[in-house]
DNA sequence: TGATCATTTGACCATGCGGTCAACAACGTA
DNA sequence: TACGTTGTTGACCGCATGGTCAAATGATCA
């Protein structure tokens, strides 16, 4: 029928995420889009719509392989899930205190947003929803493990997580060490019990 | 001798500060600037030096502001130290969770920053710190009170609520509502000791 | 009153922006 | 091979941008 496309929709969401999660969306240009996806303005135009609409599909797979990436590290292992929990956040700090660390898309969009009902917002909301769903079925299973209280409220714990997550990484991007880092994520994991001396991450 | 300026630097720094805060650095235009603050763009270029300068020096007051209200916070009132502390995080978290509630000059200059080196981190550090440090005396004060553990790590601890609270930021920005946010606030206090079930705030 | 000099004013400028257009190219089909 | 459809290409557009300039202004002081 008609002319194949030459690219394919994935490679060119995930070039314009790297120069998103760099730039931020107001600070893109759409020849920075054009020079990191190797596409024309036109066929950038015809496939997704402009910059905004770009930047919304990347934040929407970000937010699908966040998910994904997060649903991985709280399942897999042999480890118990409490403790699974507890490597996860120190990972994130550890990773947050690396200084080359960037701001996630999600963040940017937070930030970026004119305002709740903002697509911006909504999808990122979205995420975070997400984010404490799967949060709140591991720490179901560490309750069914006996690790946590009966009566723990557990999707307010989970909520409770991706804040200090979030507040992790802009401390990151601020400059704050690995040591205080891991020390604020150490603190915030005494809420799901007292003994928080060992550390379960191989730095 | 010259001829005197019409305008108040504060006053210039306050308007453009708000304007800054609604939009941030690189979406507000030296126009929006100009029509905030009510000066020329040659007086404002003379007196500050372009719009990343400005937005410098808004962040600047923005960190003493902060600086000054959280001590005062934290300071007066017949509570304890320890109460002032959970008093002042929920009330935080009330504040986010309003929808109109913008992101603070602080987090928007993080994300627009680009490097570590760059003085909107450098700055915002800075600020992060000198928090960290407010918080840090009124753990103290706690401490002194027999609320705390006497081997409690403070200046850790007092990063940690600096991160939950940048957390619940984002999470209010994104539309997360007051009965999370709070119970996001009463999870993150639990740290501080185990009953954390009495609202010590009049909402 | 007149000289001084920082401040103010509004016009001005080059640039880069997001977006558009029309001509052209590649594919399946007839 | 001619056609219809869709994708690509590079030139193009109007506009808003951050920043600059030269002339006018007005407090102060001699």
């Amino acid at each position: 029928m008609a002319r194949p496309r030459k690219f394919v929709e994935r490679d060119v969401i995930s070039s314009a995420s790297e120069v998103f999660v760099v730039n931020g969306l107001a600070a893109t240009t759409l020849d920075d889009l054009v020079r990191a996806t190797g596409l024309g303005k036109q066929s950038l135009y015809n496939a997704f719509g402009g910059k905004r609409e770009l930047f919304l599909r990347a934040l929407s797979e970000d937010r699908d392989e966040a998910a994904r990436a997060v649903s991985e590290a709280l399942q897999h292992g042999d480890a118990s899930p409490l403790e699974r929990i507890r490597g996860h956040v120190l990972r994130r700090a550890i990773e947050f205190s690396r200084s080359d660390s960037r701001v996630s898309l999600a963040t940017r969009a937070l930030v970026e947003s004119t305002g709740e009902q903002d697509q911006l917002s909504t999808v990122t909301k979205a995420g975070i929803e997400e984010l404490a769903g799967i949060y709140t079925h591991c720490l179901e299973d560490a309750r069914r493990n006996g690790d946590l209280p009966p009566d723990a409220n557990l999707p307010s714990l989970a909520m409770y997580f991706v804040a200090v997550i979030r507040g992790m990484e802009l401390l990151g991007r601020a400059g704050v060490g690995r040591a205080a880092l891991t020390a604020v994520a150490l603190d915030s994991l005494r809420v799901l019990g007292a003994e928080a001396d060992a550390d379960p991450v191989q730095a």
